[in-house]
DNA sequence: TTATTTGCAAAAACTTTGCTGATAA
DNA sequence: TTATCAGCAAAGTTTTTGCAAATAA
């Protein structure tokens, strides 16, 4: 269903909307907010509006161009790649970092096995203490 | 920090709606939404407010008596244990199982190896068919 | 008694939708 | 040329908050 290219399907329209927002999420690690975003290509667009990021955002999700994470936090945020990986949080900065899942296949399998389920993919993320938060770890309490 | 019992701290207020709000949610295994509580709780007590069951729900998942699923769809969910587990949601039917998790310690070394993280732990959703959905298998669409 | 909690209502936060004009193919 | 898409504004959905009255301890 999806090709795994940074390409848009030659079967919809390519607007520069379109095209910029990718762009925009694919040039970040950081898995922005859809607000997030807005800003960003407001900088190179700046009569676009939140809509438009939205609309397109939720197309090229159901197309599997890109990934919607709605994993903690209030807003959803999106990421550029589609290669399954995990997401870590760290608890006191709120960054968000990737982890690459190696061991996926074979996860998979234990989970059918032990639900009966089919299993097609998984969204996780972690929860934990990025290395600069740990350096200045003091007697803070962890959120 | 969480005592792993499905007591109330006796540091705060037990009131009668804190009761009834854990009460309802230990009682099901769907891990519904807040106004789903909301509306199982209205039956025993009508006059309560979905503000209460909101401000409820907040301060037990941040006291870890329950916890808050934030894993796809609209809205947020809620899960009546803390037990360390994952979900599996059907992509046909949308139902929601359990997933226990037997191997996250070794996992959160690997993870922490991995990026660098300390780890405290971590939420995870499947997708998959479940086995019922399987057995009516035609050439119905994945959702 | 008194600090916490509730119910109500209103607001906030986030996302979606209707409509008209613009535009890619 | 024309079906799709963008921009704008308005509405929808979910969650949070302010405040006065109620209540657990």
């Amino acid at each position: 269903m999806c090709k795994g290219s940074s390409m848009l399907p030659e079967k919809f329209r390519n607007t520069h909307q379109r095209q910029v927002i990718l762009e925009e999420l694919q040039s970040v690690k950081t898995h922005p907010t859809a607000d997030e975003l807005y800003a960003m290509v407001r900088q190179r667009m700046p009569r676009i509006s939140l809509a438009t990021v939205y609309r397109n955002l939720e197309w090229m999700a159901a197309e599997g161009i890109v990934q919607k994470i709605e994993v903690g936090g209030r807003q959803k945020r999106y990421d550029g790649t589609t290669a399954e990986h995990a997401h870590i949080r760290c608890v006191v900065c709120g960054r968000v970092a990737d982890v690459a899942l190696h061991q996926q296949k074979s996860a998979d399998h234990r989970i059918e096995d032990a639900c009966g389920y089919k299993v097609f993919g998984c969204r996780l993320e972690f929860r934990g203490l990025c290395p600069a938060c740990q350096e200045q770890a003091d007697c803070r309490q962890a959120v």
